[in-house]
DNA sequence: GTCTATACACCGATAGAC
DNA sequence: GTCTATCGGTGTATAGAC
């Protein structure tokens, strides 16, 4: 279940334009004219919906992507078949929720420079708390819980790296033959 | 050997110092500024060493490094021992060339937002080189081509995501750990 | 080859009308 | 809740003295 905050309608609405262009410029090169123009709002309106401008916008659209992830890829996690099943169906979200690679991973793109002085808690919090619901799934399937966590923190190495070179060569074949052996490399 | 530009000592001394800060804060999040107090140069000097501004520093960057990289940590695979002992002295200088993991890799700061547009084609082309060279030697270890490819690619990869989990979570273990895994991993 | 001084556009952010 | 207009600051880049 998510955890976003509460916001007005407008507002979230505003929040899903936002996101595609601090996934692509990172948050230094984006600007409040980007933003403005993809929201199409007026860079004061947006103040009326971020106050704390540009670093409330970036950290809006971080909380709804993470409330997204946790929505689409973690929870059939916690459904109730095989744990196999499970890790299948997470897979499956996963391609979508990076589309096939060519999205960048917010948690990337929020790791760098000034975003990392802003972030960098909460960036790490996420990331060690996804890891960790992974592991989860993995003990559950009868793996070694140490073992568990180095599978886990080894696929999340593997996706942000995938991610990178599908944006370089142009190709996301990788990342989706990366996505199919999943499965077999955390359980097997 | 190096492909690097023909540079004054003065400008090539510049550029190891402008290094640091595009590593850090990416192209966007660089500012001439930083750049001038990094180097203890004028705005003005910059520009008589690169009269094309910010762009040329980059590229300026973006060369020196890679001819680091050609010359530090694909030189030993183009040695004349064995396969393995040439990967092996690859890896010990991967270790140093990426700080255990706390160095950005420059191709995938440069695959970003504006840095993107001025440098994509160049980016992949060096991309594509290193694979290529790295997966030349494992089919000289016997690998078939294919494989060899993928091998080559995966290890990329993997290299990319451990740098992002370092800095993220503050940790250069599992850029060790896949650093020490990495032989056996192509080669076996 | 380095500097000071400056040009001018755009940055993030705010005031205040509607 | 949105807008136009504008602020002060900083961005990249240049001119010209030394």
């Amino acid at each position: 279940m998510s955890a976003e905050k509460e916001r007005s309608l407008s507002t979230q609405k505003a929040i899903l334009k936002l996101i595609p262009v601090f996934r692509k410029y990172g948050y230094e090169g984006t600007t409040l004219s980007m933003l403005s123009q993809a929201s199409g709002l007026g860079k004061a309106s947006l103040y009326h919906h971020f106050p704390q401008g540009k670093a409330q916008m970036a950290r809006a659209a971080f909380d709804y992507i993470g409330s997204s992830f946790e929505d689409t890829v973690l929870e059939p996690l916690s459904g109730k078949g095989e744990p196999r099943e499970r890790i299948e169906a997470m897979c499956c979200s996963l391609k979508e929720f990076y589309d096939n690679g060519r999205n960048a991973c917010f948690l990337a793109i929020m790791s760098f420079g000034e975003a990392d002085n802003l972030f960098h808690d909460l960036v790490k919090q996420k990331l060690k708390t996804w890891i960790d619901i992974l592991a989860q799934v993995l003990i559950e399937a009868g793996i070694e819980a140490n073992q568990a966590k180095d599978r886990s923190t080894e696929a999340m190495m593997q996706i942000q790296g995938a991610v990178i070179l599908v944006r370089i060569l142009d190709d996301t074949t990788l990342f989706k033959k990366l996505i199919e052996n999943l499965p077999a490399q955390l359980l097997d």
